[in-house]
Parts: structure tokens; sequence; C-alpha cells
DNA sequence: CTAGCACTCATTGTTCAACAAACATAGACG
DNA sequence: CGTCTATGTTTGTTGAACAATGAGTGCTAG
């Protein structure tokens, strides 16, 4: 994805793969070791990582794995409302990317066969990333790819995976062909309400696992 | 508006203030000698703004400021379209930060009386600020403000700030109203029209300079 | 016993000097 | 005229050092 600085690719790769967990303080000296890098190029990793909400920085108490509250998660689903609806409402009518979302419902629909659930995360990512790629603006899906990675985080956060990922693999598919035969207004429409049940499933998770 | 780090800001600061202008080639050790700190913090300021795209960072050739092509500036608009319309689309009737949207306007008139072009710019900027932050996440405003840092470097580029924020204060105005009396949608589409002829200046703008 | 306080220790913030690696420039050469 | 090489400059990265801040500890006084 990212094909700069090897070094916020390694770290992001463990980000999203839950090896270093949500809140989890992020030591300069022992993550310098680790990756055997000096503490001023895993500090310079560390600032894009915090402009990209993956982990937190405070100052003098250093940087940990950013730990989504219940605001943050509230937060991260009114952006994904207002750029995946928008997005795909406005998208024409068949746009080349649409293969990108059919291809990532059918590796959710390998990887859920499996219980491959972090996997399944994966492809529902990128089917979400690929939606916004209908507007072919490389700042929204830079932006949007963001937050979809922060939302992983609340997802790992609440250990759940499996649970929130396997309803919404067939609600995607729905999305994809009401796109295809009624067009993007009703595709929208779907989406709008998807992500609000999507939603109310995170926070309910949240309420369930007594975090803020 | 930065409360971090003080060397991001006074980046930013000079960024946006043209200081530094677009395609400039910023050179470590001249750029830490003058902001009097060390190459490597200097490098770390310089890994956020890179992911805020005020500069362009290419491996072993160093840092510049971002010089948006037409082709950003296309895509800039996209966001913007995405992003401003659909928060005001969606926004309630009378959100608390209207007053900003409204506070903005009465700022640019005061300046453009002054014909201090560059304030008006930036009060310009306040205005869809604010009416981005009618959606109420963090995420949303703190994504599209640099998107909208971004765009001032493309008008900077082609350095004729009074002949493109000039015209566009009264449709702010135009804006407001109409939120308030026909409500978020009908607004939505003004803001919506308002950006097409927008961007068609930006774009015009760049072909007589001649730009890429 | 507990609240407050000084002290200690660990971690981060920042600098500096050094070197390797990539790039840019200029001059030599065919 | 174009290509290649030599040289110099800039970036990438490291390690060590020290200052500044925060966190934890144990002491003292009430």
């Amino acid at each position: 994805m990212n094909h700069d600085s090897s070094l916020v690719n390694r770290l992001t790769d463990r980000l999203i793969a839950g090896e270093l967990r949500p809140g989890e303080r992020l030591s300069e000296t022992a993550l310098a070791k680790e990756f055997d890098v000096s503490r001023n190029t895993l500090r310079e990793a560390f600032r894009v990582l915090g402009e990209q909400g993956l982990v937190t920085h405070i100052p003098h108490r250093g940087v940990s794995v950013a730990s989504p509250s219940t605001a943050d998660v509230v937060d991260i689903y009114r952006v994904r409302h207002h750029v995946e609806c928008s997005v795909l409402e406005h998208a024409p009518r068949n746009h080349p990317n649409a293969v990108r979302m059919e291809a990532a419902v059918e590796a959710a629909e390998r990887f859920a066969a499996e219980e491959n659930w972090l996997e399944v995360g994966t492809a529902n990512m990128a089917f979400h990333n690929a939606v916004v790629s209908l507007s072919d603006s490389r700042r929204l899906m830079q932006s949007f790819s963001n937050v979809l990675a922060e939302l992983r985080l609340a997802f790992l956060k609440v250990e759940v995976l499996d649970f929130l990922h396997a309803p919404f693999i067939s609600r995607n598919k729905e999305v994809i062909e009401v796109y295809r035969t009624e067009g993007s207004a009703a595709a929208a429409k779907i989406l709008g309400a998807y992500l609000g049940d999507s939603e109310r499933q995170v926070l309910g998770a949240y309420a369930r696992a007594g975090q803020d």
C-alpha cells in the first residue's frame, strides 16, 4: 500500500495484525531494538503513524497504540457515513473499480469459510476502500483508508472480530447488487443503513466489554 | 490552531503565508539552522507535514513545498464536493457552529475592504472549515483542513489571490442565508454549484499561468 | 493510616558528529 | 553531441550524550 519507508509499513502491519494491541505503550528503545533501527528513525515513523491516527502521542509520555473510545467510534462512523455514502451516491453507473468491490467480497467469503476472521476483516476493509475508490480521488482514499485502519483497532480492542464481521458479508453483496441493478442512489441508501447497523454493533460490543 | 509541536506550527505558518513558495526546495541543514533546531527534529516535523500534504518528500531528494498540479486541484475539489456538500446537506437545522460561518464571512469582508487578499483567503478557509465543523466530526475536520491548506498552496502557486477570492465572499453569504431560510438540502446544492465555479476559476488561472 | 512531599529513576526530547548511500554537477572523452 | 566518470553535495541513519519531564518510591507529618 505505502511504498515508502519500509519501517512505517512494518509497523502498520503489526498494528493491523493486532500484534501491537490497542492502548499498548510503545517504548522507543525497545521498539528501536526490535525493528533494528535507531531511536531517531523510529521517531520519524511514529510521527507519520500519529498523523494517520494509528498511534497516540502524548508529549513526554511517549506513544501508544491508538485505543479508540466510543466517542472515537462514533466519530469514525460519522466520517464513514459522509464519505462512503456520498461517494457511492455520486458514483458513475459502471465504474471500473466495482470489480474491486466484488473481489473483496469474494475474498471475505473465502476467509469466512476458514473462520479466519482477521483476514475477513481485512477483506471487509478492502471492500469499503473499494467503495471510496469510486470517487477517483487519491486524497479521499488516503484519508479514508487511515480512518478505516483506526476502526480496525477498535475491533481489536473489543476482540470480537467474528461477531462483528460475519453478518456483514452478505450486506456487502447486497450493496454491489443494488448498485449494479438500481444504481448509485439506491445503493447509497442501503449502505447508509448498513453503516448504521454496523455502528450499533460495535458500540454494543464496547458496552458489553465495559470499555469507554 | 495546532497547539502541539511548535515547530510544525512555525513551518505551517510560513507555508500558508506563502513565505515558503510552492515547489521550493527545503534544505534540511538550511532550515534547521533557520529555525534553530537540529536536523533530526526538523525531519520529524517534515514527516507530519508530508502526511498532511503540505510538503512533498522524495527519498534521497529531500522535501519541497507541495506544488499542486492541475490533477491535484481536481482531486482536491473532488474531496471538497464530497465532504462539504455531504456535511452541509445532513447538517441539523440550527447548528451552533453556523455562527462560525458568519464570523468568517465578516472577517473576509473586513480584509477585502483593506485589499489584504492573503487574509481574505484565510477567512475563506475558515468559512469552509466551519461548514465541515457542522459534521461534529473531529476527523473529518482534521482531514478537510489539511486538504484546504494544500489548496491554498495551489492559490499561492498561481499568485492570483484577489481574483480567486473576491467574487466568492458574497456566495459564502448566500450559502448561509439559504441554510438559514430554506434548510440544509438547498444550501448544499448552492454550495455544490459554488464549488464547481470555484474549481473552474482555479483551473483557468492554472491554464493562464501555463502551469501543469 | 493516610496525605503530602522530596527524591530517585526511567523515558522522552533534542542535539551533535559521523558515516554510508544516493544524487547532481561538471569535466573528460569518444 | 552524447556518454561516462569523478567529485561534491544532500539525504538517510546511526550512536552517544545530555536536558527535561513524568512516574514511582519511600519518608515524614498530621
